[in-house]
DNA sequence: ATGAAAGCGCTAACAT
DNA sequence: ATGTTAGCGCTTTCAT
């Protein structure tokens, strides 16, 4: 039954550890080593090479050591879809991020990766265009749980339902960029981003301040942007200030958007002094826009943005900096911890943010 | 055997199609539909089953109708695991890239990522740090053909062995950014793009020109540079120029690097009136230092990159643009086809380069 | 055109 | 501490 027409048991002599030694059997190609080969040659069952190999306990460590050296003599590495279909585990992490190839969730990526892969997880990549696709994906067709035990949400609203889908299906969950119930998830506190930006520009004598948003067509990730103009709001207020609604203008995260955003502003009557992109990205357009009305950025008018973008010390951007890369990885982290059985955080998990000021925020301007 | 100690069959009436209809087994979790599930409610075998939702031929058309409906109905879909243990298939694209989060790999990556999603594939992302690392990956310990169906490798370079060790284990391999013979490769034609840059700049009027080259300490990639650099002393050539050893200056493909890298250009008894920057963010780098110097890029000094990075237009870059995503999507694209059996193109794919003029660059100054 | 059955290479009870 | 064995859910000959 478990033998094959012939009755000849296939065990070797335990000694057998060359791998040249070659069965009547399968002599086809270079197969590639199986639990078995590696039980006959180790003398053992293949639940204790099993045992062994995953540092399960109940095994002598005379044989683990054996086990562990025949293993590494055949070159053997556990077959992963046998695996997955027997222990019902994937071994895998997927990221579902919109816009790969941005700034920010490239570092996400980055982050979440390196973890992934030092904790031994594949780190599958779903780009998802739309809130609505990632919905469908989080939600019944797209049976994800056979394809994973968790998976990192980027800037991608989960609503309760959702989660708890997932968690149903036994995957697990965390975020970055947004709060999900009951979820890790890692973000920095945008409230605070908003304040602080806030407070220096007034600092600096601006009491003509503009903001340019990221609130876009898709609503996906509205949070961010909401939480940091409630944060500037408020950093204004705390100075005995207001927003004029007049002198908010929404980028869409780019540098187009940034710089329309921007050449918004400059034509209200009383436009800004100074101006909070939610963005560094959007700052960037909005410095070509200052340049196309040459005006000097820091002198004629302030820009500051947020994330610390590579390229903001080029342009001496004042920014307000974000270590998004860390941010990943510390999702992923959380993720490893709640598949290992950690009792996951499930407050939000807090990344530090800078004001790193720049050439591009000054002084306001004497005349007035 | 195939039925466990109780004697029972376990097919239902063929016309049970409702998900809810519970079987006295396992009725403990919503558990997933099974191909034997989707069999019963149809009225046929697993087989069947298999042979209708993969389109093999011969079922007939009334049946595979009935079977998708079924499927549909069930929200069946196959186990990944279970098909891929079966099968020896993985359905799996794995790209093999460095820095993550660098622009260039982000953008290759998000071309091949929507390919492969397009194309049905999971898509893994590996992390190499190191071509060393890489080499490790491509040959024996880790498994490789046992995750994937195919790599793409992402400028790394992978000796004759390693893509022979590939192909015998039967994973595809395409490659972007170098060539490997005998496999697809897409790449932009490097000599062309230094060419263009000499040709350009000599064009303008300038006699000394520098080069920043792109060789840093891992010798990861050294084809790219190479190809540029000489490509560019053969643009110069052409217009009988040349290039003095004194104005070439690495600078690791980096902001700092390129910074540092003008910096000794401009420190030389002689220095250049145009540079050649082998990527726009060494490009940056370089200007930041031009700018440190209060040297005006385009008038004092003409500056050149390669890539049309999203904000070379913010600094009114000249470059030459190469289509990166489009890149990582042709390799994606090349791999599937390769997977699918069809011949693949073992000459190198070209991917088209563009000099775009903003700027940077302008006529050389005329005292002299 | 369809079905029966033998695995694919593991893991996880359940013995011992 | 170790061995036996029954699956995991598919795909794939081989019959029919």
């Amino acid at each position: 039954m478990d033998e094959t027409t012939n009755g000849t048991t296939r065990h070797r002599a335990s000694s057998t550890v060359d791998a040249t030694t070659s069965d009547l059997a399968t002599a086809r190609r270079p197969r590639r080593a199986t639990i078995e080969d590696v039980a006959s040659a180790a003398g053992v069952s293949v639940a204790t090479v099993s045992r062994a190999l995953r540092n399960l306990p109940n095994v002598a460590p005379s044989t683990r050591e054996r086990v562990a050296e025949v293993a590494t003599s055949l070159n053997y590495q556990p077959d992963p879809a046998a695996s997955r279909l027997a222990a019902g585990r994937t071994g895998t992490i997927t990221v579902l991020v919109p816009h790969l190839s941005s700034w920010y969730f490239s570092h996400v990526i980055a982050g979440a990766e390196a973890v992934s892969a030092e904790a031994g997880y594949d780190f599958l990549v779903i780009g998802v265009g739309t809130s609505a696709e990632c919905s469908r994906l989080l939600d019944e067709r797209y049976h994800l749980e056979r394809r994973t035990d968790g998976v990192v949400l980027v800037n991608m609203p989960a609503t309760d339902d959702e989660a708890e889908s997932l968690r149903s299906r036994g995957v697990a969950l965390a975020t970055v960029g947004s709060y999900t119930k009951g979820y890790p998830s890692v973000r920095v506190d945008d409230f605070a981003v908003g304040v602080i930006a806030a407070h220096h520009l007034v600092g600096l004598g601006h009491h003509r301040v503009g903001l340019i948003t990221g609130q876009g067509d898709d609503p996906m990730n509205f949070e961010v942007p909401q939480l940091r103009h409630a944060g500037f709001v408020q950093g204004l207020a705390d100075l005995q200030h207001q927003l004029d609604p007049d002198l908010v203008a929404s980028g869409d995260f780019g540098i187009d958007g940034g710089l329309e955003a921007m050449a918004h502003l400059m034509e209200q009557p009383d436009p800004p002094t100074a101006v909070f992109a939610m963005s560094d990205e959007m700052a960037f357009g909005a410095l070509m826009e200052l340049e196309r009305r040459a005006l000097r950025p820091g002198i004629d008018i302030s820009l500051i943005g947020v994330d610390d973008h590579e390229f903001a010390r080029v342009v001496a951007l004042t920014t307000i900096s974000q270590q998004v890369a860390s941010q990943g990885a510390l999702a992923a982290r959380a993720l490893v911890a709640s598949m290992a059985g950690a009792s996951t955080p499930t407050e939000p998990v807090p990344s530090p943010v800078e004001l790193i000021v720049r050439g591009t925020t000054g002084p306001a301007p004497a005349e007035h």
